[in-house]
DNA sequence: GTCCGACTTGAACTACGCTTCAAGTCAAGG
DNA sequence: CCTTGACTTGAAGCGTAGTTCAAGTCGGAC
């Protein structure tokens, strides 16, 4: 049988088998069938673990998740949902330059407080 | 009198006064002093305020950015924190980066699903 | 002098993403 | 057959970042 067992499926996704419950619980994932209680897994459910890795990295919630991989190309409000997580994405990324320009500096410069450099205000700024 | 009541302070920073007595609880922010019970606020906590939501909005935990507010520009662990986040901002806006692209493609892409679309699993991959 | 309304407090509640727990079940090994 | 140990369940707990609530207290306007 080519199905992976529980805890072999939690290892190669580097979670743990409490987080595939709970994300079973929340629809992102499913069990093949069972041996015995115990739950068995497609190998398929990996690539969808990495996925889910990645989008949860990339801000998204579960229930995010959840209505992305349940959807079909022909859905248009995932579409727009997904260039709106894009554009948020745009944002955040923009944010997070400014501020690793400041910790950047303020990991350099010498004002006491912090919040009195200009340098580091001007890099936070608006 | 230049002290400010909670209530301005809360407008002014666009928080809710709650959160600034949770900041407080935290440690970020220190009333000035109190009218009654009623806490009154120095000008100078309003540039705090913002140092605080910039540094939230950057994925610092209100734990951390207290660390960094009492820090002096002599403490070389606070240094060496902030050029560590620093890198982890690195590889976040790296992230987000190929996540957005993943995003801008899916929202055009004409695979079901989504995971089997390679362009997709592409930009997803490490 | 009294009332109003915005503040005060601590405690409880929310949401998210899990983890941990207690109690139970089952496959496999001896 | 019996033990072992990893799983099963639902429920409760945790950490983060606050909000909401009940009950109480004041400053300031009338």
């Amino acid at each position: 049988m080519t199905l992976l067992d529980i805890a072999e499926v939690a290892e190669k996704a580097g979670l743990a088998p409490s987080a595939l419950r709970f994300y079973e619980k929340r629809g992102l994932i499913e069990p093949a069938g069972r041996n015995g209680l115990r739950r068995t897994y497609h190998p398929d459910v990996l690539p969808r673990l990495d996925l889910v890795a990645c989008a949860r990295g990339a801000g998204f919630t579960i229930a995010e998740i959840a209505r992305f991989l349940v959807a079909t190309p022909s859905d248009a409000a995932l579409r727009e949902r997904m260039a709106q997580k894009a554009a948020e994405l745009e944002e955040t990324i923009a944010r997070l330059t400014r501020m690793r320009a400041s910790l950047r500096h303020a990991a350099a410069c010498t004002h006491a407080p912090l919040v009195e450099c200009p340098d580091f205000k001007a890099a936070i700024d608006r």
